[in-house]
RNA sequence: GGGCGCGUAGCCUAGUCUGGAUAGGGCACCGGGUUCCUAACCCGGCGGUCGAGGGUUCAAAUCCCUCCGCGCCCGCCA
């Protein structure tokens, strides 16, 4: 890994800076002893972290050697030579055309250690800087629950607020309820006939498969995928909705409307709270039709030099100069009726969003790609300076082929799939645990379950696409949610029973000497890094993968060293687990995976 | 057809933005480990030259071009 400018964090949130400042301080020296000027701002970004065949930080030589005219080969040793010695250094070598540097291992451990347990539960968190951010996530029609695919916008999204929020940036998190477009339309359209008028192939869809009791999003929603299809056969109906689309935004609203949206939100919504996702503000679409903002635009866009009005009385923005594919440049955004689409909504929303928040950050998914670059081309074209920045994601699909759809069957629906890991949680906990109460085997079940189904879904990257299967998706070993939290309670277990779940940690560096703990103590050290290059990129899974390999190499060290069982080690292998542990947890917050103290 | 994205071992995946030294993991498979701090664990082994081809470079999984495969989008839906 490199680093991310060509400055450093400041040392109080990251245990390297001081050995970086003194590996730029020897660098500059030597090279000014071996006739080459370089600055620190120009050595930052080549430095090569914790790789190398010989170092943890290693200065590839070639660039400077070109530049100097000179051998990298004979350059590497000349400044490995003339590198001044220094207290936080152990060894600097020249191996072929780079510089290698091994820091002191003992002030490493000194300095990890202090600032993990001194910072807590900031430790990998950033200073407080920069203006503050909308992150916008999941925003998924209220017309029925959730399938997984829907939710992977949630965890990336909510991942990507916590991860922001800990680098130091001020995050609000918002949730775009739609609920003036057709769709939700759709749900009030027949929810408003009595059900003995529903259309014949509606009725059967729904009847026979309600459950008493069930969720509200379940329960409302259930008609709308037949809905859905039976609109596209019989234009009548099609009609009928219109003509409601039309009485909503005119607000001339149904009560009926926004109580259904809500009911429907609020069963949503505990599902995503079940993954510890959850939202600042929620924005209704129908603020915005009702406070004038998609009128305002209507305005400014019909002023427009593009603006183009239909025999129909439908306008449109000709967007043929802005780069969109050839097909897309006819941008309607008010149709014949006078109804709104649903990117004047959407130009409305951001434009909002750009009065409060100096960036604006929308989580998408592929699909919606073309419809983001359209909303810029209306940005553009009414004079908005500022962009949204989008952080694209591939879908979910299913292995027999394409992507999850409520209407072709193939959806997995969030709640069957928590259902079924936590049942599969349960047996597991069962069968290793006979003492625990039913209350701490349901709180262990549920934390391992939505643990699993978060970092399964987390792990990828988000322009990767995931094929979702059963077996992949409840796996508890491995590279999985449970293995975090099983090294979580592991280390937990070893404070209980040292008695040493409080601090103060009194430690000797020099007792911590084994690989097993100098590899350990490394990827400590790493987490603010990688909190600042997941915040930086929005790589979030790069947070996923790092709690991954800490948990790892603390099952290695638990099982090659003896904690509690040591004498003269002991403190100082504690206030290890100690560190290592809160570490993980920290981690595991970022994630939004539950800590477990035992399991 | 056009636009966007993806293509790393049998399967899944990191690394690609910012080109650097033997391409990291996980699953599966094979062989080991529990009188010892939780075996949802650990140790060892097997397996990849990074879709194909060209180019740039001292150096390419990483940058550029062409091609192939897969996905998505191209609505007065969202």
């Amino acid at each position: 890994m490199s680093l991310s400018g060509s400055s450093l964090p400041s040392s109080s949130v990251d245990p390297w800076t001081p050995f970086l400042e003194a590996i730029l301080d020897g660098m500059v020296a030597a090279g000014q002893t071996c006739g080459v000027a370089f600055t620190r701002e120009a050595i930052v970004p080549q430095l090569s972290l914790d790789e190398g065949v010989e170092g943890e930080v290693a200065f590839p030589c070639h660039r400077v050697a070109a530049a100097a005219k000179r051998s990298a080969l004979e350059l590497a040793t000349a400044l490995a030579a003339a590198f001044p010695p220094s207290p936080l250094l152990r060894s600097v070598s020249a191996k072929g055309a780079y510089v290698n540097v091994r820091v002191d291992p003992e002030s490493l451990t000194r300095s990890t250690l202090e600032l993990v347990l001194s910072r807590g539960n900031r430790y990998g968190h950033g200073e407080p800087a920069g203006p503050p951010v909308a992150v916008e996530h999941t925003s998924a029609n209220p017309t029925g629950p959730f399938h997984i695919g829907r939710v992977r916008n949630g965890i990336i999204g909510d991942t990507l607020a916590r991860v922001l929020r800990a680098s130091g940036t001020p995050v609000t998190t918002q949730y775009y309820v739609d609920d003036m477009g057709r769709q939700a339309a759709m749900v009030t359209w027949i929810w408003s006939k009595p059900r003995e008028s529903w259309p014949e192939p509606i009725r059967k869809a729904v009847e026979g498969e309600e459950a008493p009791e069930e969720k509200p999003d379940r329960h409302w929603g259930r008609p709308y995928p037949a809905v859905s299809a039976y609109l596209k056969e019989h234009e009548d109906a099609r009609e009928e909705v219109s003509l409601l689309v039309q009485q909503i935004e005119s607000g001339e609203v149904p009560q009926e409307h926004r109580k259904l949206a809500e009911s429907i939100l609020k069963g949503m919504l505990e599902s995503l709270a079940r993954l510890k996702i959850t939202f600042d503000e929620f924005v209704w679409e129908s603020e915005l039709v009702r406070d004038g903002s998609v009128n305002r635009v209507f305005e400014r866009l019909r002023a427009c030099p593009h603006a183009i009005q239909e025999t129909n009385g439908a306008w449109a923005i000709d967007a043929s100069s802005y780069g969109l594919p050839k097909e897309s440049t006819h941008l309607v955004f008010q149709r014949g009726d006078g109804t709104s689409l649903y990117i004047a909504r959407d130009v409305a929303y951001h434009l909002a969003k750009f009065a409060r928040f100096a960036r604006v950050l929308d989580v998408l998914g592929q699909d919606h790609q073309l419809h983001a670059r359209c909303l810029n081309a209306l940005l553009e074209e009414i004079g908005e300076s500022r962009r949204p920045e989008f952080v694209i994601y591939q879908d979910i699909t299913v292995p027999e082929g394409g992507r999850m759809s409520t209407r072709g069957g193939s959806a997995v629906w969030l709640d069957h799939l928590l259902a079924e890991a936590v049942d599969r949680a349960r047996a597991e906990v069962l069968a290793r645990r006979e003492d625990l109460a039913d209350s701490d085997v349901d709180r262990i079940a549920e934390a391992v379950a939505t643990g699993a189904v978060r970092y399964h879904i987390v792990r990828a990257a988000p322009d990767k696409p995931v094929v979702f299967r059963w077996e992949d998706a409840l796996s508890f070993e491995g590279r999985s949610g449970p293995f975090l939290q099983y090294s979580f309670a592991r280390a937990s277990g070893v404070l209980r029973k040292g008695e040493a779940l409080q601090p103060p940690y009194p430690f000797d560096a020099a007792r911590l000497s084994h690989p097993d703990e100098a590899t350990l103590i490394r990827i400590i050290s790493r987490f603010p890094r990688t909190v600042a290059y997941a915040a930086r990129t929005g790589h979030v899974h790069a947070v996923a993968g790092y709690a991954h390999e800490l948990a790892d190499q603390f099952n290695r060290f638990y099982h090659a060293v003896p904690v509690l069982r040591s004498t003269e080690e002991r403190s100082s292998r504690i206030a290890l687990v100690a560190a290592m542990r809160q570490t993980l947890g920290n981690a595991l917050d970022l994630l939004g995976i539950s800590p477990l103290e035992a399991m």
